[in-house]
DNA sequence: GTCTATGCAAACTATTTGCAGCGCG
DNA sequence: CGCGCTGCAAATAGTTTGCATAGAC
């Protein structure tokens, strides 16, 4: 994966990669930091610019879920994200065609769309469940 | 606007209202600062927190556009963002049914939409024109 | 050995918080 | 004339930059 981008293979980047890899959402770069430095002597500025470096080269993705900090995610198949407001989960979804959409916009807007960001915010179920009228963060 | 919230009305606010209704875009804070310090003493906190208030009270809406950084608008009805990433522009897109998908993911993911935020990158016809081959940004 | 990657210190941008005083309703 | 709004100072979070050294190939 580094190697394929011309890119030096160090403990560091391969932690760093497998740790985004086994997340079960999109990490922000304090998460990073912080776990990688159980295991590693790894400063923070260090962490940003192997972000900054995989995602420039297109392997990792980076991510606004509106809190004021990236978050990231490996970069594979174009798909969205559910964020639940309540309990921070966040599941993929990638059935939606806004493809079609790109192109109605394409035409009549006379605007050439390369990427769009698309996330869908609400509750996931079980908290859904847990505050059927009212949601709240607590 | 400010009354029907029970917000009380000042110079500060009533000069940000305006200067983010009359924008051809969602602007920074930054920006509200710089424009409304020229007719106005008016501190960088206190922009800060008019405009966490009226977003609150949903007289604004907060954007990101991968900037790092906060942006807002008159929350108006629905619509996207077609944002130009050479320079700058961005237009408003309200033509498409996001509805629909939305209820699709909510019935086969068990998640509860309660609004989602969708913007395409790319570039105007004017910048598109004139490069047409890589974009770029200067 | 060379050139990239990292560490450390420092700086920068965006935003928040505490507290005292001003002013809208 | 009270409570919400503002100013000022300071702090916090996220991220970037400069420079010297360490380490991958």
């Amino acid at each position: 994966m580094l190697s394929s981008h011309k890119l030096k293979i160090t403990e560091a980047r391969k932690a760093l990669i497998e740790l985004i890899a086994k997340a079960d959402k999109p990490v922000d770069a304090q998460f990073l930091i912080e776990d990688l430095q159980k295991n590693l002597e790894i400063d923070r500025v260090t962490v940003f610019r192997i972000l900054n470096t995989l995602t420039a080269h297109g392997i990792l993705k980076k991510l606004e879920f509106g809190e004021g900090k990236a978050r990231y995610e490996i970069a594979t198949t174009e798909h969205h994200h559910l964020i639940c407001e309540s309990c921070g989960a966040v599941e993929d979804v990638s059935d939606c065609n806004i493809a079609a959409l790109e192109g109605d916009i394409s035409k009549k807007k006379n605007f050439h769309i390369l990427r769009h960001s698309l996330e869908f915010y609400g509750l996931c179920d079980i908290c859904y469940k847990k505050s059927p009228s009212h949601p709240h963060k607590d």
